[in-house]
RNA sequence: GGGCUUGUGGCUUAGCUUGGACAUAGCGCCGGGCUUCUAACCCGGAUGUCGGGGGUUCAAAUCCCCCCAGGCCCGCCA
């Protein structure tokens, strides 16, 4: 309703002002939406622009497809504000199961994101790149592109050789509780230990690197075995935290089916591409200084290479590709685009994290010194569990502890996603175990209170009579749902839909304390019950477009 | 040394792409509100040279330049 709005002020206007580029934004406090037209048409006629504005805002009164938007001149500035019966239609629409889903489009999506190395569990800056991946996936299947999430897995790299070298060794076993994944980074932090004591030990690693390049099945199976155990590790952190992947793409695969060759046969044919013992692309007219290096001088792939195959396939194979990566992964992520536009193929789009630390310094698996996120989620659990008790100690122990679950995953997801991914940022407990507001739990918390109004409700119909300011404001909020949708996936910016879903509660909230629903009579109670049926139901939305589970109690 | 990026009240943070109306909110602090729809809530108050300096503009947190500080990157690793 709104989107549609936004584009018929923008027709109008353009065809008032006789502009093509005419300023816009949210209004913010004033209105629904707001331009500074007239400040530009000022200069070019040199005079006043409030005159102006009211001229303009003369003229769009008059305008028949802007009828139910009120249109005001303050001063220079002019405010546009949908009217009642638009946004009955957007209430009316937020009613309905699924509200703000957009039409369905043809754009095939495969959105990567985690394919952390697999030599040691998820911590808590790998689950940025999770979260952040899976926030856009579900908006983007929301605005109705239909999405392949994939999950990349190194598993060629040196740390992997490490880890089996390390396996090989056997200096110890799994304890009987460990998950697969803590126990290779214990074998991978003692492998490197043992390295760095006695470097001769190095050419065993080598030699297991150059074996699995070479096809060797032993050892091919070994690396597979390391690595499968420790995805296994993965998909119960990632299952817990409600990331889902539909397809891991294995990046030896590349090797066996001959796409990597392939890629380098055709890079040889580009005009910057040097053979010399070694085989590299010279990037200088792209502005890289660096030789982007593609074989090594003993014939072996590099990763730039593998990463070739693998976005020239994926944009082979889908429409849109989108790539959530670490901010370490900034230089290479250019390098690759740049190559693949020099080959024809399609590039990427990626969305760049920066770094989590801990207050001790950078997370570092090899040196062991990350929070992981298993630990994280145990812990928000056990702080989860213990407000469930106090709060609702009528309810079962196993109907607390689901919630006490479900508040845990919203509280982790939101309290990342809240931050910009261009910010770094430094762990802090404190923070990850607060449950008020802006954060997860608060959003699902309006959510409930809502549930729990509409179940003492009974039978009611839908009624539309939007007038105390608090009424006013939570039902404009909602008819922007649909827009704030759009805007996530267009501008890949998830943070977007959890500042508006902590609005949407904010919102609630205040109508919550100041408007009686149930203890109102008449056509009033009709249509608070309306408003909260639609509150609620776009926070249930809002919250599952989130990846946090919309609890009916808490 | 070069490149990318961040710097907003004591702490955390939105806004910066598309310059405009009193800079967003939370934590913490002070003071209020549960016989009334779940107080994981709400209301009020104090706290800001939007890192510093220059520039462009009628107008700069937002654009440009310089400087300072933090993070990341600069491997025939991945």
């Amino acid at each position: 309703m709104v989107l549609t709005a936004k584009e018929e002020i923008l027709d109008a206007l353009c065809r008032a002002t006789k502009l093509d580029d005419i300023p816009l934004t949210e209004g913010g406090g004033h209105a629904d939406f707001a331009s500074t037209v007239a400040f530009v048409l000022a200069k070019r006629e040199k005079s006043a622009p409030a005159p102006i504005a009211a001229e303009i805002a003369r003229s769009l009164a008059k305008d028949p497809t802007l009828a139910g938007i009120t249109i005001t001149a303050t001063g220079p500035y002019l405010n546009f504000t949908i009217g009642t019966e638009r946004l009955t239609r957007a209430l009316a629409a937020a009613l309905e199961p699924g509200y703000g889903a957009l039409p369905s489009k043809d754009t095939r999506v495969v959105l990567e994101h985690t394919s952390a190395n697999p030599n040691g569990p998820l911590h808590v800056g790998h689950i940025r790149n999770s979260i952040i991946g899976d926030t856009l996936a579900r908006c983007f299947r929301k605005a109705g592109f239909p999405v392949e999430v994939q999950y990349y897995v190194n598993d060629m790299g040196r740390q992997i050789a490490i880890v089996v070298w390390g396996l090989g060794r056997a200096t110890s076993l799994p304890d009987p509780n460990e998950k697969p994944d803590h126990y290779i980074a214990r074998v991978y932090i003692a492998a490197n230990r043992a390295l760095e004591e006695d470097p001769g030990l190095t050419t065993a690693v080598d030699s297991l690197m150059q074996r699995v390049e070479q096809g060797d099945p032993g050892v091919e199976r070994q690396f597979r075995d390391a690595v499968s155990r420790c995805l296994a590790g993965f998909s119960v952190t990632l299952r817990d935290l409600a990331v889902p992947h539909d397809r891991f793409v294995w990046e030896s695969d590349f090797i066996r089916n001959g796409d990597t060759s392939r890629i380098i046969g055709q890079l040889r044919h580009l005009p910057g591409y040097h053979v010399d013992g070694k085989e590299y692309l010279d990037l200088r007219e792209q502005g890289f200084d660096k030789e982007y290096v593609i074989r090594r001088s003993d014939g072996t792939s590099v990763y730039a290479a593998r990463d070739l195959a693998y976005h020239t396939w994926k944009g082979r194979n889908f429409d849109r590709v989108i790539d959530v990566l670490g901010a370490d992964h900034k230089l290479i992520g250019a390098q690759l685009i740049a190559t693949l536009h020099l080959m024809g193929e399609k590039t990427p789009d990626i969305v760049h994290f920066e770094f989590v630390s801990l207050p001790e310094g950078a997370m570092s698996t090899r040196a062991g010194t990350f929070v992981s996120a298993d630990d994280l989620i145990r812990e928000v659990s056990m702080r989860a569990l213990d407000e469930v008790t106090t709060r609702r100690p009528e309810l079962s122990e196993e109907e607390r502890t689901v919630i006490a679950r479900a508040v845990a995953r919203a509280a982790i997801r939101y309290d990342i996603i809240r931050i910009s991914p261009d910010k770094s940022t430094v762990f802090n407990w404190k923070e990850a175990l607060n449950f008020e507001r802006q954060s997860g739990p608060y959003i699902q918390y309006a959510h409930a209170r809502a549930c729990s109004i509409l179940a003492k409700a009974g039978d009611w119909q839908p009624t539309y009579e939007i007038v105390t300011t608090h009424e006013v404001a939570l039902a404009r909020h909602i008819a922007r749902f649909p827009a704030v949708i759009e805007e996530t996936a267009m501008t890949l910016r998830p943070g977007l839909l959890a500042v508006y879903a902590r609005e949407l509660a904010d919102h609630f909230n205040a109508f919550y304390q100041f408007e009686p629903v149930l203890g109102s009579e008449g056509a009033t109670r009709e249509s608070r019950i309306t408003l909260v049926r639609a509150a609620q139901n776009t926070l249930h939305e809002a919250l599952e477009t989130l990846g946090i589970d919309a609890l009916r109690s808490m």
